[in-house]
DNA sequence: GCAAGGTC
């Protein structure tokens, strides 16, 4: 159908594509390029044949969207209507200010043109601002003939493919965007404006802004990423530390020395851990189980793309996803690296790789590994993984051009460059390889294990030195070996909250749950810094601010999951059927639009509950005169902490009205004294405690309820915290302290209105019961061996009706704070070198004899038999051998019950065990 | 003064 030459107008989504399509199609050969209206947008013109009908080819591009939306004039003031109206305001869509020059560039090329044949990118928001373009150019010009170019890379096969094999633009992939635009509008801007001024007007809001400039802003993906943030910061809060016990046991040779570790990890039940334990002492000898030796591979990274350069960017050199996307935006202008919005991590067979690599050969850094990897010999090429993501637009970041580095380049310019090539350069590599051992041995039943690694080849690693691969050794051992251990410890240690999340996590939370896309994420997480509801720390690891926590606090006791990511993952669904024709743009804008609108409806009707969050946090601005004791940033000193030994303690009341001391540093330190529930008024002093370290530690004047507390209590007390004060003690024993229902954690369900807790739960420590710390930061610990620690004295319950069968010194009855265990009395011994244990209960159980000495109690002593004195120093080293010897001093040999003291059974079968 | 999505 050969005739008349005919206009072709042509347009990509960005000048880039423009340029290398148009490069490819006129294979270079009479390629015209002449100016635009906009200073960006250049015009391509050549001659070409589509099908055999010579064209006359214009290429050009607009810069992503075209246009946007907006409300129709009178709602676009905020007071201008209710925000409820905004669900069906009427909204168009037109063309900013700062675009408008390329849309007369389209108009002029449409006028004269036959053809318009649409190059955007090949997704969803590609397909929306291909109708935009059509709508610009079809205004002017009603007999376009419209076509739809489709290509997955700008690779000359498939970009002269794609233009014999024009196709119809697809009208449901543009409608499931313009619904998803429509929806994100009225639902920012109704909450937006509601929540700003009913907060505005509530609470006098610090934020480090104009008051006037102050915008609470609510968006789909803007909330559920500060939702990520702040969930994390409650899961930490909710933590109830709890304390475990495991079995360590080294040894040292000629060789060196080889730490071997319980094999069962570690146990809740101290009673359990210590027969086990007493087992193993009762018959150290280690005979090695199994030696097992086998290669490991690591393997290097996928080809990198958008969110792992900004992770990677992240942890390597803490910069922010917002900066990373900033220079390489700048890198990718200066034709340094390839496009650095991509969510592809896998290299088309198509790319040429060898020649990526060649480029990079005279870099005085990493040229000489960029020579061995094209060398057959080395034999340290491997064809790089397929990351699984491709986005048939773009390929992963590599570098585009050479440099030893720019002399205009920023530090952060080298920093990301030197990345992109790197990982390039990885990629291709063979992965490091190691050879582990790994030796496991049995103790009295008891397995343990320990390995060590030797690096045999470190390939990738050589050019990746953002990665290490640690290597540790081990002594060698043979099956069958026996040895008597160095050391054999029972240790303690306390479970730990999960740290603050880094930007890294956050971008990977994101994208786990699909919020926002690769080229927006650093956006969403740089508006909650920029609104004021989160702050990131020199580890870029996020804290939710007050505003942000009371925000999210609010809706939450309201019911609604809006700061979940629940409603971006059924929009993307509902997407998705739009954009597969299952459903219609009107009917998915109809259900969603008023399914919101109840939900804001419903939000407004129940504001108090976003009103009673931010209370919590902030001073209402209508009240000139709080009748609260401590207000938001109101900061009262009651002693320095002695745990973190870095920060004061203030007195602080939380949400419930619950009054405690804690220590600045939270989260880092944890250290809580919480008081009395029945305290109503507490004020901190200027007297100070003359008993209590570290000090100064400054009296509290405490008012208590008269109807909490006992009637021999008086209800004004001038109190310590510092442990010295026996009536706080025991008011706190009787009212209890702290939070009165578990905080929320992850995956709560706690209804709508309940009470807000923080429940930074007490910290008792289970050794000597006072509050403040826990036992692993005993400071009556000797070390953190259980076989050397040294119990303080119970001020409270110090009174011993037993004495231990060892050593005879009296012993202290303690409370256990296990799991399985909690609150249960028991018996041990204040000696470092004796380990009795009995349960107060099943003293008064006559099954087991009643007698404690039936505990057959174990102590460890070097060779010198000086009574075991000599060891176990906080920081002295451990003696170079030890045998075990029982209580008596006779060498251990037998086995025998540690419950009855039956050499016929162990402990763990023995029928007088308590439960 | 509101959203999120493109991109110079």
């Amino acid at each position: 159908m050969a005739g008349r030459t005919v206009n072709v107008l042509n347009v990509a989504e960005k000048p880039s594509v423009a340029k290398s399509v148009a490069t490819i199609l006129s294979r270079n050969q009479g390629l015209r390029v002449r100016e635009g209206r906009s200073r960006y947008n250049k015009i391509f013109e050549f001659n070409y044949a589509i099908r055999g009908q010579p064209c006359h080819m214009l290429f050009t591009s607009v810069i992503g969207h075209l246009m946007e939306l907006e409300f129709e004039e009178r709602y676009r003031k905020w007071l201008s209507c209710d925000p409820a109206d905004l669900y069906h305001a009427p909204v168009h869509k037109f063309v900013p200010e700062d675009k408008k020059d390329i849309k007369r560039t389209l108009e002029e090329e449409a006028r004269r043109c036959q053809w318009l044949v649409l190059w955007l990118d090949c997704d969803r928001e590609g397909e929306n601002i291909a109708f935009e373009v059509v709508e610009v150019c079809t205004t002017v010009n009603r007999h376009l003939n419209v076509k739809r170019a489709r290509f997955s890379a700008l690779i000359d096969r498939e970009i002269h493919q794609s233009v014999q094999n024009l196709v119809e633009p697809n009208k449901w992939f543009a409608d499931a965007v313009d619904a998803r635009q429509e929806i994100d509008l009225r639902i920012g801007a109704s909450f937006t404006r509601f929540q700003t001024m009913l907060m505005k007007d509530s609470f006098i809001i610090e934020s480090g802004t104009d008051d006037r400039n102050l915008v609470l802003s609510y968006g789909p993906c803007q909330f559920p990423t500060l939702g990520f943030i702040v969930e994390r910061y409650w899961e930490i809060q909710a933590h109830e530390p709890e304390e475990f016990w495991s079995i360590n046991c080294s040894h040292k040779s000629d060789e060196g020395i080889a730490s071997f570790s319980w094999m069962r990890g570690h146990l809740f039940d101290y009673t359990c851990a210590v027969i086990i334990y007493e087992m193993c002492v009762q018959e150290p000898t280690a005979t090695v189980a199994k030696v097992r030796q086998q290669e490991k591979l690591k393997y290097p990274p996928h080809p990198l793309n958008t969110i792992e350069l900004e992770k990677r960017a992240s942890r390597y050199f803490r910069m922010s996803s917002e900066q990373t996307m900033k220079v390489a935006e700048e890198l990718y202008q200066a034709g340094f690296i390839s496009y650095p919005r991509t969510e592809t991590d896998s290299f088309s067979s198509r790319t040429d790789l060898h020649a990526i690599v060649q480029e990079q050969q005279a870099h005085p850094d990493w040229g000489a590994y960029a020579q061995r990897l094209l060398d057959p010999g080395a034999s340290l090429w491997r064809n790089p993984s397929n990351g699984g993501h491709d986005d048939k637009a773009h390929p992963p970041i590599h570098p585009t051009k050479f440099s030893i580095g720019e002399s205009r380049w920023s530090q952060d310019h080298r920093k990301l460059y030197e990345l992109v090539v790197r990982h390039f350069l990885a990629c291709v590599s063979q992965p490091a390889v190691g050879a582990e051992t790994i030796v496991e041995i049995d103790i009295a039943g008891e397995l343990f294990s320990a390995s060590g690694r030797v690096i045999l080849a470190k390939n990738y690693l050589d050019v990746y030195r953002f990665e290490s691969w640690g290597g540790s050794m081990i002594p060698t051992y043979t099956v069958g070996q026996q040895f008597i251990p160095t050391t054999l410890t029972l240790d303690s240690g306390v479970t730990r909250p999960p740290p603050l999340l880094s930007e890294a996590d956050l971008l990977s939370c994101m994208d786990k749950e699909g919020i926002g896309t690769d080229a927006t994420m650093h956006d969403h997480i740089k508006k909650l810094l920029d609104r004021f509801y989160a702050t990131k720390d020199a580890n870029t690891r996020f804290t939710p601010t007050n505003l942000g926590e009371a925000l999210v606090m609010g809706y939450d006791d309201m019911g609604y999951k809006l700061w979940k990511p629940y409603l971006r993952a059924v929009m993307e669904r509902d997407m998705k059927e739009v954009s597969e024709g299952n459903k219609t743009k009107a009917v998915f804008l109809a259900s969603s639009l008023q399914q919101m609108k109840a939900c804001f409806l419903d939000a407004r009707l129940n504001k108090a509950k976003l009103l009673e969050a931010m209370a919590i946090f902030f001073e209402r601005s209508n009240r000139s005169g709080s009748n609260e004791i401590h207000t938001a940033g109101e900061v009262v000193v009651v002693r320095p902490c002695g745990l973190c030994q870095e920060s004061d303690m203030v007195l602080k009341q939380n949400r419930d009205g619950n009054f405690m001391v804690g220590c600045l540093g939270f989260p880092q330190c944890r250290n809580a004294v919480w008081l009395p529930r029945s305290v109503s008024e507490a004020t901190v002093t200027t007297n100070i405690c003359t008993s209590c370290s570290p000090g100064p530690v400054y009296l509290i004047q405490f008012k208590f309820r008269q109807l909490e507390i006992p009637p021999n209590y008086n209800v004004n007390h001038l109190g310590c915290i510092g442990g010295c004060d026996e009536i706080l003690t025991q008011l706190s024993e009787i009212c209890g302290t702290g939070p009165r229902v578990p905080a929320r954690g992850r995956g709560s369900t706690a209804p709508p209105g309940n009470a807000h807790q923080t429940n930074m739960r007490q910290a008792v420590c289970t050794y000597c019961q006072e509050t403040g710390h826990f036992s692993n930061d005993c400071p009556s610990h000797i070390s953190g061996s259980r076989n050397a620690q040294r119990h303080g004295m119970n001020q409270r319950t110090g009174e011993a009706s037993i004495s231990c069968n060892t050593c005879g010194t009296p012993c202290i009855l303690r409370t256990a704070n296990t799991s399985n265990n909690r609150g249960r009395k028991f018996y041990t011994c204040p000696s470092q070198e004796c380990n009795f244990f009995v349960w107060e209960d099943s003293l008064n159980n006559s099954a087991g004899g009643g007698s404690v000495t039936r505990s057959n109690s174990i102590r460890a002593s070097n060779t010198s038999r000086n009574g075991g004195r000599g060891r176990g120093s906080r920081n002295g080293p451990h003696p170079a051998s030890v045998t075990f010897v029982s209580a008596t001093g006779d060498p251990v040999s037998g086995r025998r019950c540690f419950v009855c003291g039956d050499p016929s059974h162990f402990a763990n079968v023995c029928p007088n065990r308590g439960a």
